[in-house]
DNA sequence: TATTATACTGTATATAATCACAGTAATCAA
DNA sequence: TTGATTACTGTGATTATATACAGTATAATA
């Protein structure tokens, strides 16, 4: 799946908001008139060379036959045990996915990731809860951060940061911080926890 | 907003499910292929009665031009401060909807109701966090509730039921249990709390 | 240098789809 | 028993829409 030229994005965006706005995709016709096209034959190519790039498909002969592939259009992966060695979102580590909803929360939530342990009770995160992980805000200092520690993949409070120490506080008097010189062992921040979900049944 | 007749519930239905797995509304000619009609004008005159009766929009002129106007297409509601008085639900009291979003939870979520205070810490609910409140699920001792003492929403653990005593139980050391005797005062269960949404920023 | 992709205009047409009009039949309330 | 609502069939006009074909122009790629 190759990248859009920033015009198809912009008409990938406008099907979106079409969608979100009004509940159906937009024709031809309505692409045209939204961007200043005097042809609507100039959105049709356009969503010939978007569905070519894999990003929508199109039903021949259908009026607004237009579909989503994207991955806000499949839903959010929730990713439940992690496999050793390989990528948190690698496919077999799905376990589902749940549509996107935003409004819900107010960070952009890349995975969800079940959690496993008692180690963050006192923040109240608990076990089987569902947090939702943000891959690109700052690592700070105080955030409840995903990290990798070797292949092991770890939710803990942020504690302090330099070049030869990462110190991961559990939020669980019963547990000891973990300290890990990052000069000797590797350690990735996968993301920083923005929200929960948590499911009582 | 009169309520629909079984045929008409079923067309209802069917473009909820056309939008839900094709992501787009039927067209007349749709309605009428699934529903066994020979006439697409059946499905025309059904659309009209039901958007008479408010569940739809049809946009005049457009194709697929059918719009939800039903509680799941405005999303659901969240419930911040109860004004004292009248419904929990009532439209004053409404602060947001947010999407609804099915596969996150197992049990259907009425609406979301902001936590004040901290007497559900014990339990990983915090100030702040959003519950998911379904309204018809079994009041069962050891669940949580959402109950109504005279003009007080409040939230916390049944701890026991009989005709002339109910113990509500705050889950935090520092507050003791709610002792109520439904045959003086008034208390009304709102609700179960199946769900539990939190956003760290 | 030829080819492919991008980004359009402009015209035209087949067909997809809405929607009006004319009926039939059953049920229910006034 | 008249009228309204529900639940359709059947026909057809109008228009909304997709989409083919023919161009123009620019930039990137092989």
């Amino acid at each position: 799946m190759k990248g859009l030229t920033d015009r198809q994005q912009e008409i990938l965006d406008l099907i979106k908001s079409n969608l979100e706005n009004n509940g159906l995709p937009p024709t031809r016709a309505d692409i045209a008139r939204t961007l200043g096209f005097k042809s609507p034959n100039a959105a049709e190519q356009h969503l010939r060379a978007i569905e070519k790039k894999g990003f929508i498909s199109i039903l021949a002969g259908a009026s607004r036959g237009i579909i989503l592939n994207t991955e806000e259009a499949l839903g959010i992966p929730v990713i439940g045990l992690v496999a050793a060695g390989g990528p948190i979102l690698a496919q077999e580590n799905i376990e589902k996915r749940i549509p996107q909803a935003h409004n819900i929360l107010s960070n952009k939530i890349d995975y969800y990731l079940r959690v496993k342990g008692d180690s963050m009770v006192d923040v109240g995160i608990y076990e089987n809860d569902l947090i939702g992980v943000n891959k690109k805000n700052p690592i700070k200092v105080g955030s409840i951060v995903i990290a990798r520690i070797g292949e092991e993949v770890t939710v803990k409070t942020l504690e302090s940061i330099s070049s030869n120490q990462v110190v991961l506080k559990a939020e669980n008097s019963e547990y000891s911080n973990i300290e890990i010189n990052p000069e000797k062992d590797e350690i990735v921040f996968e993301g920083t926890c923005v929200g929960l979900l948590r499911d009582f049944s």
